[in-house]
DNA sequence: GTCTATATTCCGATAGAC
DNA sequence: GTCTATCGGAATATAGAC
């Protein structure tokens, strides 16, 4: 993938991650990579085409760290996530999960498909990682994995929308709270 | 307050909840109310102060209830909240929470104090009814009554987004585990 | 590949008649 | 209060030169 192409989908992901799907333009990136709006468009036609890229390749990473980390205990998945999440939340981005789904019934159909599909994947590994941490003892939490999973991607959303606008103390607080909920005593 | 004025904030409403603030316009209220551009204008001189109404009769509709349910059992409190969000969920809307904080830093000034502003009343309001219920015996959490109100939050707000994409059986299994997790037994 | 130039559409907002 | 008419600006997108 050439550099502009992939500059591209850097500046689009950040703009999406912090100003909204609607709300970012061609020439916002276009002003910060100084090209001109129809080099943007030589590589992405259509601002749809865009977005599926972006998310396309956070698909991509999420099956990468999957497996990369597809060994490590229950728990230590699950801070390895969290840590990814306080990243995003020094840099003032939010996930795309939560920039995307309030906008969902505006995007367009392709870029829904992939939308679906990312949450489909967060949910699935999220619940994977639950379950391995239950069976290894790292982690204890009641009912179906599943269900633990869509609360604890709940939090690690919401912790971020949340911090944005009550103050960054909240992000703390929050993914504390998550984890003293869910972890087991380390020392034991 | 005149009906066309209120029948505007309702739409407006309505079109921040499943739209979103940024791909909503003026002409969208107009189509379906029947008046012309030009007549939102004379209620609303620019969109963020129809934001901002929206928002703060949000703001007073907190501050009634909380009023109205201040009497009842911590978790009877918390139930019609969930209900609330049952009735959101059936229409496909989320809540403004969950809509307007992704969107933060896009917004007009104003705008973004009334969101903050209403945040801090659902986070004060969330946190009084679980100390409440843990009181009266009827919650039982571990931690603070604000962190745990968060998390609570973050449940709803999600439980919402998330059916949206996921299906709407996840809404469902989100505050049919949240209500487990929090709720004592009622007959004990 | 990147540019200039432009077509097209839409939006927020205002002026002024009724 | 609501209308018609319109301005100014911004956005997506395309055509064609280099």
């Amino acid at each position: 993938m050439s550099d502009t192409r992939e500059n591209i989908v850097d500046k689009a992901e950040e703009l999406i991650r912090t100003k909204g799907y609607n709300a970012f333009s061609y020439g916002d990136i276009a002003g910060v990579l100084h090209i001109r709006n129809a080099a943007i468009h030589y590589y992405f036609p259509s601002k749809a085409d865009l977005g599926v890229s972006v998310v396309d390749r956070e698909i991509d990473k999420i099956a990468s760290s999957r497996e990369e980390w597809g060994d490590l205990p229950g728990n230590v998945q699950l801070r390895k996530v969290v840590e990814r999440f306080y990243g995003s939340h020094r840099r003032g981005w939010i996930c795309l999960n939560g920039s995307l789904t309030p906008d969902f019934l505006t995007l367009p159909d392709p870029l829904q498909k992939r939308v679906k599909e990312m949450c489909e994947v967060i949910l699935d590994w999220m619940t994977e990682s639950l379950e391995k941490g239950r069976k290894d003892g790292t982690l204890a939490f009641a009912g179906e994995a599943e269900s633990r999973a869509l609360l604890v991607i709940s939090s690690l959303l919401s912790s971020l929308l949340l911090s944005r606008v009550l103050g960054k103390e909240v992000f703390t607080r929050m993914l504390d709270q998550l984890l003293k909920d869910i972890e087991c005593a380390p020392d034991r």
